[in-house]
DNA sequence: ATGTCAAGTATACAGCGTAAGTCAAAAATA
DNA sequence: TATTTTTGACTTACGCTGTATACTTGACAT
């Protein structure tokens, strides 16, 4: 009755696993169903035997890409408790670049983000929150979240390479017409500032100025 | 005299103007070259007269896009200057919603985009903060923005159905596999709580605790 | 009047997602 | 075991995409 298909050389696992290989090593539009068939040793067609079509495929790849983020314990300190889940966001984020351009475009209402949001709002509620305020409180902490690593993912510098590529592009920013950003990039290529925002800043300013509504709203 | 197509009909702006009115009216994946192009009366290839490819005239498009923020009054209060800059980014990314999933994958550094920063930086920097500061601050707030409107445009509902959409997806929220999600929808189904958050929460939250941390960093 | 140059157009190519149809192998049934 | 049914894989094909290349045409300077 449910003896195992030896035939199924082909499952939607492996299918998601392989789409999330090159999604991740190659960009999200170097991913093709042609693409992906080839890396799995088949062709186009065979894919929709196991997937409904595209757009279903990347709704199994966020639904992986949820799975990966910390589900809030309920009963641990609210405080942490969403520090640990706001830095878990961001590093899958980071892990799966073509994410954060599909968040928009596609609903992701699956199971593992369900029950993510689910204990997240549990957690807050049972210290304290009202839910109206735990919803707010997740909405402003997520937002912070998908922004800051939106604009992380966007930054054309890394990190390690902030000073020189001050140095590099200070002659171009015209001193007569950006005079703040100008002094700003003097201030990274002398060391004054090292140029790096901080996740944690904003985050803190969030959960700081939650605390403080929720003890007096 | 008048032949059937005058020379110099397409421009730059014109296909900018076109091309917007597409996006935002039948979204991005809406907008391809041939169909700009009859939009305007011409063919796909006499676009790359004007136009270096799809790309460039993307980049073009969110120029004018930025162009439609306020800029920062260096000399204004900057609590009042950030509240504005903030909504009027907002307005902009809803006035088109195309917007956000390019963000990321484009580099948006145009004129208008710097002017902005760099009054940004201006206006906080003359008001006590430092550069650094000033850079964490946009940072933070630029996040709140970006994230909390990617969220907004993913919802599934619009506000004003809040509640009926509550009371229509209620028995599917299942009270033992998502129980605290299941009683926000009864909230908001009996009128405890309407739904909404709310962008400026999120946003005093922020400019609130960057009062505190320049007057006692 | 003629030559030059820029703008518009036609054709073509490689890639995309996927609908439709075919075929062989596995599973179910007899 | 023999036969039927189901199913996964494959082939072909369609309409779409961005755009390279080559050609034509209108406008203007000499």
């Amino acid at each position: 009755m449910s003896t195992p298909y030896t035939r199924k050389s082909l499952t939607p696992d492996k299918i998601v696993d392989k789409a999330l290989e090159i999604a991740d090593a190659q960009g999200f539009e170097a991913l093709s169903m042609r693409k992906l068939a080839g890396a799995l040793g088949s062709t186009a067609m065979s894919l929709y035997n196991h997937v409904a079509n595209k757009d279903a495929l990347l709704e199994l790849m966020l639904e992986r890409v949820a799975a990966e983020i910390v589900t809030p314990d309920i009963s641990g300190d609210w405080e942490e408790t969403m520090r640990q889940r706001a830095h878990s966001m961001r590093a899958a984020l980071l892990r799966h670049r073509w994410v954060p351009p599909l968040l928009i475009s596609t609903i992701t209402m699956g199971a593992a983000s369900l029950r993510n949001i689910d204990a997240t709002l549990g957690c807050l509620v049972t210290q304290g929150f009202t839910y109206a305020q735990a919803d707010w409180a997740r909405n402003a902490l997520d937002s912070h979240v998908y922004g800051y690593t939106l604009q992380e993912l966007n930054y054309p510098v890394s990190p390690e390479a902030y000073q020189t590529a001050a140095a590099q592009y200070l002659p171009m920013i015209s001193k007569a017409d950006y005079p703040f950003m100008h002094e700003a990039a003097v201030q990274i290529v002398d060391g004054t500032y090292d140029g790096m925002t901080q996740f944690s800043f904003g985050l803190e300013l969030i959960i700081d100025g939650l605390k403080r509504w929720r003890d007096a709203p």
